[in-house]
DNA sequence: ATATGGTTTTGTCAACCGACAAGTTAAATT
DNA sequence: AATTTAACTTGTCGGTTGACAAAACCATAT
């Protein structure tokens, strides 16, 4: 008769790595799909762990997500606020390009940031106003002192917060978050590093451009 | 003893009228909830038709999707090019800020069409083969010549036409995409017939300036 | 060694899903 | 009036989902 062998692998027991991977795909999951069409299930099985993990680590389906909206967002603020750190002492509209540079590679090193903004302000669930009133209202008027300085060297383009904050984001993100799209129409990959810059570039142009000598 | 009152309400029978109001329905849920977050239970419920009459009058889930998405699509490509064709008159930079205006409005009032580019846009699913071959890529065309003709007048920003379509899209319609949001940021209704009026000139002053006496 | 408590695994359940099939009704045709 | 056909209605199937609970596992302290 033959034993069952009895070395299962040496399963590795790491909380805080398990809660990491749940995380990771959970972001992926709810970025991309949605809310309701994200199963827990399928995102156990993309982390590469059991199913029932997330029941156990984070209690709800609702609670993952805040959780992982909640990481990205501050590891957003933190990119985002280390490069204005270091962009501190250009002054002008330099400035300012080298803001709308810094935001359009951050979308494109995170377009899941942007896709889980378009997912959840699309439809009037609770999720929104905890986004809005959680993280999207703090940049937002982040991005409207930007906008104020602008107005302040006279470089502004003619348009209120609201126009100036959309078009922005909308013009940073679109190319990056429907990357599959931009591939299939053109063949490129526009998250690629000379897409990126090229992106940046072109944007900064349009929004702030070099005052010519 | 009471006789069950026999009259059910005299039922219309209508094939085209419930087929647009799934239609209507189903594009209102796939643009925002998206395909698989979509309930074929909850369109027809949305519809105010019975259960069952999505599998009778399409056959399956997907090619209610399909036709959905055709019917929106030659909408817009009909509101567009009719008001291409009144514009057809303008000539020089004023041709080009008509157009922006007038794709500015369309997104307004079809707020779905962007909603469901990018519902698809983000994943890698059959559907979004179906619609770049379908819908986009002449679109994308078509905005592409336009790009062109402002190359010819010497007042296209400097970028390629991927930039510019991007840079188009995602401006003219995340301010709409997101009105929930952006109701939410401001307490403004962005889809306003003011707000959409100055979404449009605003957009269009920033892409084709006007040419200072 | 053994007890403990934080983890992981597995079983189960009610609710929901898309699809299909069989039935019912109303209108058009003969 | 009889028959046919299109439009609608309802029951049901296999499959999936989120949640919960019990069981198994394992590092550590005692």
């Amino acid at each position: 008769m033959v034993l069952s062998i009895p070395s299962t692998l040496p399963r590795i027991r790491d909380a805080e790595a398990t809660r990491d991977k749940l995380l990771e795909a959970a972001l992926e999951s709810f970025s991309t799909r949605g809310f309701e069409a994200s199963s827990t299930r399928l995102i156990e099985e993309n982390a590469g762990v059991k199913r029932g993990l997330i029941n156990y680590h984070f209690g709800s389906k609702l609670e993952l997500w805040e959780q992982a909206v909640g990481r990205i967002m501050s590891i957003g603020a933190q990119e985002l606020g280390l490069a204005m750190d270091q962009g501190r002492d250009i002054d002008g509209v330099a400035r300012l390009r080298y803001f709308v540079r810094a935001y359009v590679r951050f979308c494109a090193r995170h377009p899941e940031v942007n896709r889980l903004m378009i997912q959840e302000g699309m439809r009037d669930e609770p999720r929104l106003g905890w986004l809005t009133s959680h993280h999207v209202k703090p940049w937002y008027k982040s991005v409207s002192r930007i906008f104020d300085e602008a107005r302040a060297l006279g470089v502004a383009p003619d348009m209120d917060h609201l126009n100036f904050y959309y078009i922005l984001t909308g013009a940073a993100t679109l190319i990056f978050s429907n990357a599959l799209e931009a591939r299939q129409l053109t063949g490129v990959d526009s998250r690629s590093e000379t897409q990126v810059t090229r992106h940046a570039d072109v944007l900064a142009n349009l929004l702030f451009p070099e005052i010519k000598p």
